[in-house]
DNA sequence: TTCGAGTATAGGTGAACGACATAGGTGTCG
DNA sequence: CGACACCTATGTCGTTCACCTATACTCGAA
């Protein structure tokens, strides 16, 4: 009856980390920003506090890149704790499951300042190129869907 | 004579990759899109054939992110070949030592077109955390300023 | 002609990062 | 009871990339 086993033989082939090919002339790009999810963490943490499935539902609506992964999302939460950038406590009062409410301390603050700064200069890095982009995209449409 | 060998003693603490502090309440953040230099070298590709060194040059000024890892660049450069996404052939009329000149394929055109239009999406998501920062930074700042 | 700066190419290393897998708790509902 | 949603983790492993090293050729200056 069991069958949860067979689960270790379903290898998915792991998908690159930012593209793949689809098809002939037709590929599925993600442009990421790194570390992206310390950023948001701490926006919502700004917001007011939280625990880590709470984070997890605002993340998928903030980023709209689908769920995080949970793994990784506490194992974010963890280390800014040892960083000092955020502090938790476990929640007392709440029904259910024990939950670790998590909030912003003034180091988290300041560091989510120096993202926003970061990603204000990534937005402008990334502006140009498209800029340029769109300043060749009739000529490369010439030159390879055109006279091809 | 030589001390060429003390070079391997030093080790330079290897900063991290996005982001370290460097005081107390003080940060260096640095929001990097994955593999950006691979849409950056298309584009430059589709503005004209070029070369390792004068490729280098352009992303300098391109991404103002300082000079790019030569080794890095031309292991992309490689590889993209390898996809067919560019082709290369060697300079021979120029001065100088051999120059491998790349151009963009058909392939890589496509591809260049789909990190445009992820890097949109990119552009938008960062948007929305960056807007939604501006919602909350004036509460930060009472937070964790004002009555510290 | 030796030297160094500039040009060109390429491999090694290891930390950071993230996709995927697994695991174990609590509470609710049929 | 068992299934399932909720909640919190840890393990593993491939990818990406900053930094480092090595090679070789050109060319002008010492």
């Amino acid at each position: 009856m069991s069958f949860t086993y067979t689960r270790k033989a379903m290898k998915v082939d792991r998908q690159p980390r930012c593209r793949c090919r689809v098809g002939p002339g037709s590929f599925e790009v993600r442009a990421r920003v790194e570390r992206f999810a310390e950023p948001a963490v701490l926006l919502l943490l700004a917001e007011g506090p939280s625990h880590g499935y709470e984070l997890a539902d605002a993340l998928e609506e903030l980023l709209e890149e689908g769920r995080v992964d949970f793994g990784n999302l506490y194992r974010l939460l963890r280390s800014l704790e040892g960083e000092g950038l955020v502090a938790s406590s476990w929640s007392e009062d709440a029904p259910g499951p024990l939950k670790r409410i998590y909030e912003l301390t003034g180091e988290g603050a300041a560091l989510l300042g120096a993202w926003a700064g970061s990603l204000r200069s990534g937005q402008a890095r990334i502006a140009r190129v498209l800029e340029r982009y769109g300043a060749v995209a009739e000529k490369i449409d010439n030159t390879y869907h055109g006279k091809d």
